[in-house]
RNA sequence: GGGCAUUUAGCUCAGUUGGCAGAGCGUCUCGUUGACGUCGAGAAGGUCAUAGGUUCGAGUCCUGUAAUGCCCA
């Protein structure tokens, strides 16, 4: 006897063992695959070492590690490589609040013992994830694991810089950024969120020369200070005649022109507006249209600068308001109006961030832009869904310079020294300046975490060295993660990857949603919402939580998880798990030749069960190549519980327990096929629990990781015995409705008769259905006329009778059968008008006509059976 | 301002070559049996947001509208 089953999966136990074996015995790592295999090959989002993965990572962890069991069981070199990113911003907030916490502070410590602060911190949550990612099951070759700071990979940062500055593509100067003053960084457009806020529109004159004045308005009043003109629209007859003049700064009387520029719009405020190229981006565009001075008023902590003059020192919202007391003192102002406008805040801190002129490095990337449009649009790399195309061709079409330096301590080190003369000497951090006796000072800043993400795909591989792995695995099979990374992440790495190598990184982008909660509100520790997928592992194991993340949603729309479903699906696990009791427990000694016996030897459910799992085998298929996992999950268990285990299990006791040897062997055979198939399909989704099952059934190979995925075998699709099956399951469908409805006592025995109409043989030969699926052990064909006190069902032209002397209520039955006939009638007529239709005859499908003719005469041949009925009994 | 998505049962969502509207949870009945009460049987519950169009036929394709959400400026 095989080794018998625990009653429940105990997925605790379980869940550990069997990773740590898979781990083990090297199943992990593409090599398992020949050497001449095809590789398929998914770089993991490296999440950041900031702290712990929430249900989002849990969702990207479900879905890669699917791809690539799947793939591996098809038998490709699958190789899925794990990694971590060091999150310079992230991480360094992280740390700078531990050191608060500790009474401490960045600049207390000093960079050397702040930066070995930040890796152990490192250390402790790297580790973390990396459990965490165990625990989800992730089938990552750990040995190939990377983190964005190795020496590799940091060398890989060190040549994509170098190489671009040599190329010119790499820049520093003076330029308008968008400064963060609470992290005293610079950041790229992406890192600044915009949105609408109640704020005010400031109106007061601005004085001229000769004592007049001209009306300006502005929401920021502390950049006056900074203004180098006020500009007004050429056509404007109200302030045509001041273009020219003179005006002077409130408080500061500093001499500034008044000039023209059609950018001005002349509904808004006063219509005129004032100049401050230091702190504002398009005011800045303005200034170099017209050649004006940049006056810079702000210190890097967002304090005004000696520029400001008396108001030096004051933080920027103070001064604010303070200049505007004095203005209003002086009798500057006119009004203050509330106002919606759209305030820039860091992504990070939500402080406002503000435009300032600071010297940083940028990176001119249209020539990489190109060349990563251009990947997509001829095809070689593929997103999906699509849709999402249209919005990378806009961001890459529109993309401006990317401010790539940050004024952190976390992360790569910018690789360039400079002279006092201001010279920049660009080279390996590990050979140093020139030694040419001149003193050159290295740069202090680091790179933004993204640009060495944008390598991940390659330099995770060994680049820029050509190593086995690089040449075997690059370029990446699948990229895959959510589309708010989209332009931040993937269409970095397109560009990086292009030019790079001159190959697109990876064939296909797919992008999943976002998870919000069971309201569609998105997941906040503020809103308390969170969901950690660790505690959902302990409670119902790792296999309901993936299996409900991918079921949940359909590809690229976000998530709402109602965790309720992982419960649910902890109960299908449950279910599964029985399936796999009920038949190791019919098994005896007797080895079973593998696969199915010829068709010809398989009896009616059999067949019908083994067509079913062929025709879902090939919609499974179809769902894969379309990225249709959420789908091809639902089918899967529509078709393992509602098909298989409803129905062929129950009738499988049929010849388990009372069948001639010849049925036993031949119904253990399907069992174990179709279930095997079924965990196989399965098991991307449930690595666990299938996997467990699978050790216990009857199995050639080591293990279920490892075992080929099924492959639809053709011949066995068998639409008459499906539509045998439904015949036989209508029948006993209705006899529980009838049971149910004269409240028949499920435990009482009933005989049924009946009229078998162009169904004799099938219904004769398997009347020990009805015994086992509705109670009914006897069953006897009518030759002719009909019982007495009966109640009837009645599928296509077979009626069966339920004799329930004293149960049947005639009027009832009358009621009852009136009902079914109208329900009938309404569907022939619509059936008839259809085929009646010239247009729908001759225009629609030929097997779409005939399924209908077909269904036509099914419902009439009931409506007669019901007629007679009617008739005989309710006169 | 431009773009995208969503709108289907009380709730959360499926429904991709156009062919009789589905699941889980919840609700109501009822539970004999040698896998499972973490279960089984049965039932109720829907103008598929809305107005048009294409088509023999539209939840599905096209156009307009509304509400909600997201992205970009």
């Amino acid at each position: 006897m095989p080794k018998p089953m625990p009653k429940t999966f105990d997925f605790k136990e379980a869940e550990q063992r069997l990773y740590q074996w898979w781990e083990h015995s090297g199943w992990f790592k593409p090599e398992i695959a020949p050497p001449d295999a095809e590789p398929f090959v998914i770089s993991m989002p490296p999440p950041n070492v900031t702290g712990d993965l929430h249900i989002g990572h849990a969702l990207f962890v479900a879905v890669e590690d699917l791809m690539t069991r799947y793939e591996r069981m098809r038998g490709k070199a699958a190789l899925w490589v794990p990694g971590t990113d060091h999150a310079g911003i992230a991480t360094q907030l992280q740390v700078e609040k531990m050191l608060r916490d500790q009474g401490t502070s960045r600049l207390e410590v000093g960079r050397e013992e702040f930066l070995a602060r930040t890796w152990q911190w490192k250390r402790k949550y790297e580790g973390n994830i990396k459990g965490q990612l165990r625990r989800i099951g992730s089938s990552c070759d750990w040995q190939r694991e990377r983190f964005t700071l190795d020496d590799g990979l940091s060398n890989a940062v060190q040549e994509v810089f170098i190489t671009l500055y040599q190329q010119g593509l790499i820049y520093r100067g003076p330029r308008l950024v968008n400064w963060s003053p609470g992290l005293q960084t610079a950041v790229s457009d992406l890192e600044v969120e915009r949105e609408e806020e109640d704020a005010k529109l400031y109106f007061f004159n601005y004085p001229l020369e000769g004592g007049a004045a001209l009306p300006v308005a502005t929401t920021r009043p502390e950049t006056i200070l900074g203004d180098t003109a006020v500009c007004v629209h050429p056509e404007d007859e109200r302030y045509k005649h001041l273009i020219g003049q003179t005006a002077y700064v409130p408080m500061l009387k500093r001499a500034i022109p008044v000039i023209a520029d059609e950018y001005v719009d002349r509904q808004f405020g006063t219509g005129a507006l004032k100049i401050t190229p230091g702190h504002d981006f398009n005011d800045y565009e303005i200034a170099r249209r017209h050649k004006l001075p940049l006056i810079n008023i702000l210190n890097p902590d967002a304090t005004m600068s000696q520029q400001a003059g008396p108001y030096a020192g004051l933080d920027r919202f103070v001064c604010r308001e303070k200049l505007w007391a004095d203005m209003q003192a002086a009798g500057l102002t006119l009004e203050v109006r509330p106002h919606r406008m759209v305030v820039p805040r860091s992504q990070r801190g939500g402080e406002v961030v503000e435009p300032l002129l600071s010297t940083q490095w940028f990176l001119k990337i249209q020539p990489l832009a190109q060349k990563a449009l251009a990947a997509v649009r001829d095809g070689h790399t593929r997103i999906v869904p699509e849709r999402f195309e249209k919005v990378y061709y806009h961001w890459l079409t529109n993309i401006e310079d990317w401010c790539i330096s940050r004024q952190l301590w976390w992360g790569h080190r910018i690789p360039a020294w400079y002279t006092q003369e201001g010279d920049i000497y660009v080279g390996r951090n590990q050979d140093g300046p020139p030694r040419d006796g001149r003193k050159w000072i290295a740069e202090e800043d680091v790179l933004d975490t993204w640009f060495s993400s944008a390598l991940w795909p390659f330099s995770t591989l060994g680049w820029p060295e050509n190593t086995p792995d690089m040449q075997r695995f690059y370029p990446t099979s699948v990229m895959e993660t959510g589309y708010d990374i989209l332009f931040f992440w993937v269409a970095r790495m397109m560009m990086m990857g292009l030019w790079f190598t001159d190959k697109p990184p990876f064939h296909t982008i797919y992008l999943h949603g976002l998870i919000r909660d069971k309201y569609g509100r998105k997941i906040s520790k503020t809103l308390g919402n969170t969901i950690d997928p660790l505690q959902l592992i302990d409670q119902y194991g790792a296999d309901p939580l993936r299996y409900t993340l991918v079921t949940s949603g359909s590809p690229g729309n976000d998530v709402n998880l109602d965790t309720e479903r992982v419960e649910a699906n902890w109960k299908f696990v449950n279910k599964i798990w029985q399936m796999a009791n009920l038949i190791t427990q019919n098994l005896d000694d007797a080895p079973l030749p593998t696969g199915l016996p010829p068709k010809e030897a398989l009896d009616l459910p059999s067949r019908w069960i083994v067509s079913r799992l062929m025709n879902v085998t090939t919609t499974i298929q179809r769902l894969f190549d379309s990225y249709q996992y959420g789908e091809a999950g639902r089918q899967l268990q529509e078709f393992l519980w509602h098909e298989f285990a409803d129905w062929y299990l129950e009738i499988s006791k049929h010849a388990l327990y009372q069948g001639d040897q010849n049925a036993k062997s031949a119904t253990r055979r399907v069992l174990l096929y179709v279930f095997d198939q079924a965990l196989r399909m399965l098991h991307p989704y449930m690595p666990f629990v299938t996997e467990e099952i699978w050790q216990y059934l009857p199995h050639e190979g080591a293990a279920l990781m490892i075992a080929p995925w099924p492959q639809a075998d053709l011949a066995y699709i068998d639409d008459t015995a499906e539509a045998e099956m439904n015949l036989l399951i209508d029948m006993v469908r209705g006899i529980r409705e009838v049971r149910i409805t004269y409240n028949v006592e499920p435990a009482r025995k009933l005989n049924v008769l009946i009229a078998p109409g162009s169904r004799r043989a099938a219904i004769e030969k398997h009347a020990f259905l009805f015994a086992r699926l509705c109670n009914v052990p006897q069953v006897d064909m009518l030759a002719s006329g009909e019982p007495e006190n009966a109640a009837s069902v009645v599928v296509s032209d077979v009626t069966v009778y339920l004799p329930l002397a004293g149960l049947v209520d005639v009027q009832a039955e009358c009621e009852r059968l009136r009902k079914e006939q109208a329900k009938l009638a309404e569907q022939i007529d619509r059936l008839e008008k259809q085929l009646s239709n010239e247009q729908f005859v001759t225009r629609a499908k030929p097997e779409v006509v005939e399924r209908e003719r077909g269904k036509l005469a099914d419902l009439q041949a009931s409506s007669r059976q019901i007629g007679e009925r009617l008739g005989a009994l309710c006169k």
